[in-house]
DNA sequence: GCGCTTTTGTAAAGCGCTTTAGCAATCGGC
DNA sequence: GCCGATTGCTAAAGCGCTTTACAAAAGCGC
């Protein structure tokens, strides 16, 4: 591997003109800049990651966090990593993605002064991760609100747009008996939702109804034992707003107990999972332009970098309808 | 944060010992590492990154390099990444994972020096990331394999042995026309498994038949006319073997077409993917043991670190036949 | 208490860069 | 043709570690 030294000998100059040329600081004369230039890409030359780090004191890589847990198999989750990756090299950073099964093993990586600064996926109402790099000083984004968020900078989706997405889109249908089936209340983009929801139909003057809520524990169990809750109340359900992972459940359930989708149910999923489209029938959900968030975390964390002390900013993207086969008409009441 | 002066101060020793006793070289007074470890814990001490990999000329660090492609959403994904981060780790490694949208966005990280060694996912036949660090000279282990594997660690699933566990399954539930729907053959471990799917038929001998093959382009719409193709042919099929992600659309386009799976159709899956159990009916599928091939991974490329002139090794899983509802017995022939 | 090895430690060099401070040459204005 | 500013470049220090080479102290047999 050729060192800086290398590039400086052949071109003719110090290792300091070398490297302000390649970090654009300082004025050279062009015919200095081409032979530095030519050099480097004759030796092939890439300055160290190591040594640059250690000298610059900054290493120009930002991080993506991602927790390893049961519920993290969303392959939406991929799509996520991969608008970050490109959204982060976009800004200029090196990036890295970071997979954790446990607090311990992202402190231990997180201190090693790897990366400059973090993204924060799969964010819990009460992030061990936050609490640290808060004690620690590091920039970090959180993508999703954890409870206490005046103090952290936060890319999220607008749950309240989202909720009235599907809410407006249902009630278009003429469906009036809407329930919703939660994820674990835990996550905290759960309960937001919720709440969103639930915001949402008193506004449009809807009962707000105990019967019409329950929470699946994550497991696909679960996911049938709040169905079944829901059912036993014994009021007739039309529309049922709920997750994509736990719609296939769903979906599946409701057929083994001679529910056709749309027919009798409508169905609603909220996140657009690569999964939605290939359910039977392909889920009618809310698109949460991955993209947009990717580019504006990306963008929140490049700028807290070099304004360490603005104030945090919370960012909300908008979603979107995107209408398939899960959803129909309301039956006409008999 | 604390430097390893710091920690020398307040032990009384220096730099050196500090370093030593942090790397397990020499022999110490259990006194003196004591007093280290002491100082160690209190100021929180973690040796800088940068520094130290610059100084040693090793990162401690292995990278799992993953590809961004459209057919990459498979949530089996995201299992072999959470387990090739818990393989690397136990093996006393950092580990990292690189998400690369084309070969220059990995070449750039890859020179970068960041990371001792390489671990491959979505390996193609013939993959550039695999040239590339030959002639870096970077050491690598390639999950899965591409078309020149003399030279290369290989760790893959065994493929004979999958294609013999679905076909000895459907034919002793009396199947005998089996068709076999194939993703791009242009990824390896497609051509490999539909070679052992062949294999194994002749050995049975049942009619290798062109009638009974088809590949889909990895597209919904593809697999659909894949199937077209397949059920055009005018042969009564009982049985379809496929990957995962197709059987999905498989599943939803033969209850399209009125046929009943398992009764009329039998289908079976090739890699466990999350979404097996999900789909409806929940799919038969091989089940990787994506566990055994991370840890596989991990240590044959802990291994190359180790002895970089170690003749290549390659090592096949076996994996196992997981039964759902996706398959039963033939129909009888009418 | 002499020579030997083993134990326990240290000083100093250097990994490959960035950064700071500064200097020589050139230029424009008068 | 003198002065100050600008242009174009460099020497040297130092980032926080590991490693090499070496040394003092301790233990041991006799």
């Amino acid at each position: 591997m050729p060192t800086i030294y290398d590039i400086a000998r052949e071109a003719g100059v110090s290792i300091t003109t070398v490297s302000n040329i390649l970090n654009n600081k300082g004025r050279f004369k062009p015919e200095t800049v081409a032979r530095v230039l030519e050099a480097v890409e004759r030796l092939k030359y890439r300055p160290n990651f190591a040594a640059r780090s250690l000298a610059a004191r900054r290493t120009n890589t930002l991080a993506l966090s991602a927790l390893l847990t049961p519920e993290s198999f969303d392959p939406l989750n991929l799509q996520y990593f991969g608008a970050i990756a490109q959204a982060v090299s976009r800004s200029g950073f090196n990036f890295l993605l970071h997979i954790s099964h446990n607090l311990e093993s992202f402190e231990r990586f997180a201190s090693m002064g790897i990366c400059d600064g973090w993204l924060l996926m799969m964010v819990r109402r009460q992030d061990e991760r936050i609490a640290l790099l808060k004690e620690m000083g590091v920039p970090f984004v959180s993508i999703g609100r954890p409870d206490e968020m005046e103090e952290v900078d936060v890319v999220d989706t607008d749950f309240e747009q989202t909720a009235r997405l599907a809410l407006e889109h249902l009630l278009a249908l003429g469906h009036r008996r809407i329930a919703y089936l939660a994820e674990p209340l835990e996550f905290g983009y759960s309960a937001i939702r919720l709440r969103a929801y639930l915001a949402c139909l008193k506004e449009y003057g809807l009962e707000e109804n105990a019967d019409l809520v329950a929470e699946t524990d994550g497991t696909e169990a679960g996911t049938v034992r709040a169905l079944e809750a829901l059912w036993s109340k014994g009021r007739s359900i039309t529309a049922i707003i709920t997750h994509d992972i736990p719609a296939l459940t769903v979906l599946r359930t409701l057929r083994e107990w001679g529910l056709q989708v749309p027919e009798d149910v409508s169905v609603i999923g909220c996140s657009d999972s690569p999964l939605a489209a290939l359910a039977d029938p392909p889920l009618t959900t809310i698109n949460l332009y991955v993209e947009r968030i990717a580019e504006a975390a990306a963008g929140a964390l490049a700028r807290r970098l070099q304004e360490p002390e603005a104030p945090p900013a919370h960012t909300l993207i908008p979603a979107r309808l995107v209408v398939r086969g899960s959803t129909g008409s309301a039956p006409s009441v008999g």
